[in-house]
DNA sequence: AAAATACTTGACTGATTAGTCTATATAGAC
DNA sequence: GTCTATATAGACTAATCAGTCAAGTATTTT
């Protein structure tokens, strides 16, 4: 196995970046090369397309935060209190990433998602995917929260499809308007969605 | 005034609809041209650039569903009842449209939005209008709602703001995953975003 | 009918696009 | 050292992009 190259990793690296920052339409191929140091060839010695890379890079990015999900979610954590965890998270990288680029970016699988969503099957499968792994983590806190009597949610499943809906609507709005504020109630919002019993309400 | 042209709309008419059904980056001038009948000296004749087209064929599209949305949030229907009928309108909408282009295409405003947002002042300037002109039916049919002691929201500017990014949370998801159906409970996670006491829950 | 305004035409430019291709360099196996 | 798979280099194509422009047509005012 003669040498390796870590190419395909700065390649999907410069891509997500990119694409994050502006869209999957204003980010070319070319741009992606530039900034990953590389050349038209290696480019399509790796990926034979824009839109194969593209899945890739969403695929690495999961993987990249997959590590960090399994943290705040662990089960070892208050089953409300992950979801509190969570959002600060996410609010937090935002906010540093905001402060490198000027921009609140929001979440990179939706943004990216529903742009080429219509246009682009592989991509589209591969956010569906991405998606439903992530809901997983939502799903099972909903489930424990609900066997402690936190909340009542029969339904784990589509609790966690609605809150999760309802947040990426909330960075979709936080990026459209460039305003980290908006995640700040979400905490709230969240527990509405959830229907916490107020009693019970983790405090932060 | 010599001779009047309905070219303009039919400009605005022929943006919007592929840039909902696709996107911004992927509509050309090119494509909007053909579709409205135009060439490129009309073009260029009406709007000074694609973004400038941009901007006025979404404020085109408000001014078409102003109408719609007075007669859906009319104070002679109950506040909580606004809300149903509204949701109802956009699924039967977004339903008809599928039939036609075979995508659930969610809110145009939203994906354009996201899309262009981080590059694109003047869209952005002009997304930001609309969605806060959107958010005042909202507004108004909570204080209503609040009014008539069906919910408890003191802050019905933020109850506002939150139900709407849930509900384009939900119109984006079900974009991404090309699915009518994830709009149907979407009522059901409204009130619950909006606290709506149990006793008072409308029939439909 | 002439002038003025409102609009249309379509060829053109120069930059950028995704993707191809052939040649070459580099590293580990033997 | 040589063989071989892995990777890089970068010129190239053909299509498409947003936008320009000068000349023309249609309609109303005077």
């Amino acid at each position: 196995m003669p040498r390796v190259s870590d190419m395909k990793k700065r390649l999907t690296d410069a891509a997500l970046d990119l694409m994050w920052a502006n869209s999957y339409g204003t980010t070319s191929v070319d741009a992606i090369c530039e900034r990953a140091g590389a050349k038209k060839g290696s480019f399509y010695y790796f990926f034979k397309s824009k839109s194969e890379l593209t899945a890739a890079a969403l695929e690495a990015e999961w993987n990249k935060n997959k590590a960090n999900m399994d943290a705040l979610f662990s089960p070892t954590v208050p089953p409300l209190e992950r979801f509190d965890r969570y959002f600060d998270y996410v609010r937090d990288r935002l906010a540093e990433r905001q402060k490198a680029c000027g921009s609140i970016l929001g979440c990179p699988i939706l943004s990216i998602g529903s742009e080429v969503s219509t246009q682009d099957h592989g991509v589209r499968a591969t956010v569906d995917r991405i998606w439903d792994r992530k809901i997983k983590y939502f799903e099972s806190a909903i489930r424990d929260a609900h066997a402690q009597g936190l909340i009542v949610a029969p339904d784990s499943d589509a609790k966690a499809r609605a809150l999760f809906a309802c947040y990426h609507g909330t960075l979709a709005q936080a990026r459209i308007q460039n305003d980290v504020e908006l995640l700040r109630d979400f905490k709230l919002v969240a527990r509405d969605v959830l229907g916490v019993k107020h009693a019970y309400a983790t405090s932060s």
